[in-house]
DNA sequence: ATGATATCCTAGTAAATTGATAGTTATTAT
DNA sequence: ATAATAACTATCAATTTACTAGGATATCAT
């Protein structure tokens, strides 16, 4: 299926959580299972190849935590979604030919290379920090509602 | 992983092989699976949600096979893929909200919904017909290889 | 020093999905 | 009739997914 698995769809919430804390110190796993709902010891299977990858940095002990490693602007679906979920490729073949023979004179393949590397485009477009701004614009709308009909 | 299953891998690769004999009467499951190396009866598990779908006719009894419903033309990736893989959508939540008791508040959600929309648009626009030439082609250019260094 | 607070690491596991095979029945052209 | 072909059902091993459990290790505040 074309679809996101859960480590996909909490890592993107977790690198979400800590972008909206960027700057503001370290954030705890327990603080960001919390406040996503996610149990703490799923989420260290996220942290471990985010921090891996070089996308987060970890301080351990009391009052340690995580942090990104570089702006939420620098950031996007397609960094984490790659560590996460493997590399964007609908089909092995199509980073790797040698995966089927008839790699060479397949239209299939090529279709689905050039797809690939679309969904790759789409998803390099998309930062924490476009994130961060939806977020807070969402909030605030979300307050004007609020104090217009209750 | 945003990836294919052999469905979807295989399932493009028949309804290619369909519409390269589009107009040339019923092609069998077993020139198929000759011509592309599947197993038949794996083929068959294919057809049948085609089928069902209305993608294919099918004829029984002998001389019997299968046919595009309508030309290379109009039909799509998306529409193959959405019956083998299931409907293109990233999370559960982008198509059906109360799956998550976040989606309202959830920017994740909307940006998951968003880049759904956007891979969706990417797979309708490549055509069957489009296969077909480009198959075309490739096979011209590989012949004129062949006769220009063998 | 010591204890509290975190990160870090390894295993294990039930459920679902995937990829494939085998065998049987129904239908049709010849 | 019979040969060819679609249609259907059931099964199964292997893999992947989504978690959970239990502890080891490092660091800071006191």
């Amino acid at each position: 299926m074309i679809r996101l698995s859960t480590k996909g769809r909490y890592g993107v919430r977790l690198m979400l959580d800590l972008a909206l804390h960027f700057g503001k110190g370290l954030v705890s796993l327990r603080d960001v299972a919390q406040r996503q709902e996610i149990s703490e010891k799923y989420l260290w299977q996220l942290i471990a190849p985010l921090k891996h990858a070089g996308l987060i940095n970890a301080a351990r002990g009391a009052n340690g935590g995580y942090a990104l490693t570089r702006p939420p602007k620098q950031i996007n679906l397609k960094d984490i979604v790659s560590v996460l979920e493997g590399p964007v490729c609908l089909l092995d073949c199509v980073n790797n030919p040698s995966a089927c023979k008839r790699s060479a004179l397949c239209i299939a393949r090529d279709v689905w290379q050039e797809t690939s590397r679309k969904i790759l485009k789409i998803l390099s477009t998309v930062t924490l920090e476009n994130m961060v701004h939806k977020q807070k614009n969402k909030i605030k709308n979300w307050n004007q509602k609020s104090r217009k009909y209750y």
